[in-house]
DNA sequence: AGGCCTTTGAAGTCT
DNA sequence: AGACTTCAAAGGCCT
């Protein structure tokens, strides 16, 4: 599947994105969390297509741009980065940082701050004393060293730093200068401190960080899962444009990474989170035999009601607000990836909802949603409403549960969203083991 | 207290 | 090359 470029003027590239206004917050993301909740993209970062330049559009946006080079981490071309990222030392203090990951959310910034030396490289987001006080008491100075010849020697405290975990110790040994024969201890030790230099997100959890708020606004529902589930529907709901801008915002915030941390490897977070039981991580092969053993006894089973987290009838798990870009394009995300047939496949978001998720509950709560989307795709094509895979079921349904014909005919959008709207069955009723009710 | 759940995407490892 | 795995956020739930 090819996205479209992005159809922007090319004089937006030229506008001055450091000093947002009201205009460019007036954007067609629908950002309306509470100001506590406040986006901590959101301040900065519009999301007017103003500032997507067309020489740089999501990479799996953009035929033009290797996907397998997109991700990787590299010395970002300058008319990539600027005015963004203008890492300069002269210039490095000019710009405010457009993903905002310094600016507060929910009380807290979105990454942390290493303490003092911090030079406010982006002006916008200063730290104020509450800031200030917060990050000064998470972290000590070295935990960030310099990444990059031309970053701020001080170092820019991405905000993908996490603390280590570890004990306070008054001094550091590591910053001794004596400190030449590590014994094997010390060296572990020093591991240990190094900074848990996260993972940039990536354009769904950068979606989630905004949206959530709102979901949980409109729901009753706390729990991140059942967030999440609506979240995800909502991802795929969206236009191409607005998740372009999501993918952009990634793919910037990735650069800034690279260029923060260019010796950082997500292979350096391997293990920082308890593995998960590997009787979880079963093959694909065998999930696939569970999905169609799940399908083909619907009637018994699953350790967890796969609609749990998802109640029907929910008015937060109603799409996004329809838009009319969403109407006119019926060659959406979901809709393309639903056809093997479609055309260059080369991004992995496109390859990814043909592919099963890993885990047994999952897969199980998967095929029960396959057969209930078979049975009411049973109802519904007789009395001629659903000729189309709704998109909310685009990813969720595994792909050895669909029919092939449901697979080699993407859906339009319009028959997607009445499917989808006509067939809260699919969501959950065949199902309908709710744990907790919206009202 | 800490892992699980749940989502998508990026990037790593493995075969 | 493709499949698989891990981690990123979030917060209630569960052990």
């Amino acid at each position: 599947m090819k996205w479209p470029l992005l159809d922007v003027p090319s004089s937006a590239t030229v506008k001055d994105t450091r000093s947002p206004s009201p205009a460019h917050l007036s954007n067609k993301v629908p950002v309306v969390q509470p100001p506590h909740h406040m986006h901590p993209l959101t301040p900065l970062i519009t999301y007017s297509n103003d500032h997507f330049s067309p020489g740089s559009p999501p990479t799996h946006l953009s035929p033009e741009i290797d996907p397998k080079t997109a991700g990787i981490p590299r010395p970002p071309h300058p008319s990539e980065l600027s005015p963004y990222y203008p890492l300069s030392p002269g210039a490095v203090g000019q710009i405010p940082h457009p993903l905002g990951w310094l600016v507060p959310q929910q009380g807290q910034p979105m990454y942390s701050l290493p303490p003092g030396g911090f030079r406010h490289p982006y002006p916008a987001l200063a730290m104020n004393a509450s800031m200030s006080s917060l990050v000064s008491s998470r972290f000590s100075p070295h935990m960030v060293a310099p990444a990059h010849p031309g970053l701020p020697t001080s170092g820019i405290p991405h905000p993908a730093i996490v603390p280590p975990i570890v004990k306070q110790e008054p001094a550091p040994p590591s910053l001794s200068p004596a400190m030449s024969a590590k014994s094997p201890v010390t060296v572990k030790k020093e591991e240990e401190k190094k900074p848990h230099v996260k993972k940039p997100l990536n354009a769904f959890m950068l979606y989630m960080k905004e949206m959530r708020a709102k979901v949980v606004a409109e729901c009753t529902l706390k729990e991140s899962a059942a967030i999440n589930q609506i979240l995800g529907r909502k991802w795929h709901n969206l236009s191409r444009e607005e998740q372009a801008k999501y993918y952009e915002l990634a793919r910037k915030e990735r650069q800034l990474h690279s260029q923060l941390y260019p010796t950082w490897s997500a292979r350096d977070n391997y293990g920082k989170k308890k593995k998960r039981k590997r009787e979880k991580q079963l093959s694909q092969t065998q999930s696939q035999q569970q999905v169609q053993e799940a399908e083909g006894a619907l009637a018994s089973k699953s350790k967890k009601p796969c609609v749990q987290y998802l109640p029907p009838e929910k008015s937060c798990d109603s799409p996004a607000s329809s838009h009319g870009s969403m109407l006119d394009s019926p060659a959406t995300p979901s809709a393309a990836l639903a056809s093997p047939a479609a055309p260059a496949a080369t991004h992995s978001e496109q390859a990814q909802p043909l592919s099963l998720t890993t885990k047994p509950e999952s897969r199980a709560q998967l095929a029960l949603h396959s057969a209930a989307f078979l049975s009411a795709k049973a109802t519904a094509t007789s009395s001629g409403q659903m000729g189309s895979q709704p998109p909310l079921l685009s990813r969720p349904l595994p792909l050895g549960s669909l029919p092939t014909a449901l697979l080699t005919s993407p859906p339009s959008f319009p028959a997607a969203l009445h499917a989808h709207q006509a067939l809260p069955v699919l969501q959950a009723q065949p199902l309908s083991l709710v744990t907790k009710s919206a009202h």
